[in-house]
DNA sequence: GTCGATAGTGGACCTTGTCTAGTAGAATAC
DNA sequence: GTATTCTACTAGACAAGGTCCACTATCGAC
């Protein structure tokens, strides 16, 4: 059976952009093709696959209207300009913030994660 | 500062309905209204908070034209008549497709949030 | 006979993320 | 010297997962 079109394949699971960014930027400024690349080393990411650019930019201009981010262009060294993203207090706040609240998250689907692999045991054994 | 309006209270977080729902029927066959209910009491639903009963039966009904559950009416008993799901051949093999995928899932996010706990000591301390 | 619990349905909407496509500067290739 | 490629950013359409709100209908309690 292939299961490749279906959700089970965790093809649409949230990858958690927004609290990588402010991660990311936690580290200092940083300009969003850089930022791009760094969110495609994540784990949460899988093998080689490259989070959506667009999207991503989406997101950091959302941030900067919700004042968790600043951007300034930087038109110094070579290549097009770029637009460097740098955390603001809120940004470091919410951070914190996403930190208790992924801790939870992942408390939530490590219980879900037992009764599944509780529900496979019975499904797979001769009887209960 | 008030991050409740935030999506870092964690509010857009998803509940995996889906893995969820297949691991409740995993257990004998159900009716959508109980399922929402089972669905009420796990931890990724937070205090006291129900799944929105129209998403669900929108999921479940889904996952009936994918082929992962069936279902019949039930007219027995009394109240309303209640419409039974069960889980198919195909719906026990997508929920164990479904534990491996939400392990990874599980996993990524753990690194983000070392990732983040790492930056938020870093932003805290004096200095590096 | 009205209220509340049970049970299911439908539309509009928001958020997250992807796909596709396009603009533009700089380096390299030929 | 222009064609291609890498860098960098932008914009529109779309899909999936959820929520909100509103609705229908059965049944028991009062």
């Amino acid at each position: 059976m292939q299961f490749s079109e279906c959700a089970c394949s965790g093809k649409n699971l949230t990858r958690q952009v927004r609290p990588a960014v402010l991660a990311i930027l936690a580290g200092g400024e940083e300009h969003g093709y850089l930022i791009v690349q760094q969110l495609a080393e994540l784990r949460l990411f899988g093998d080689n696959e490259t989070p959506d650019p667009s999207g991503v930019y989406r997101i950091l201009k959302q941030m900067e209207t919700e004042g968790l981010v600043t951007s300034s262009w930087d038109t110094d060294g070579s290549g097009p300009a770029r637009r460097l993203f740098a955390l603001t207090e809120a940004g470091t706040a919410c951070l914190s913030h996403w930190v208790a609240t992924l801790q939870e998250y992942v408390a939530g689907l490590e219980e879900l994660i037992g009764m599944m692999r509780h529900a496979t045991r019975q499904a797979g054994e001769p009887n209960a």
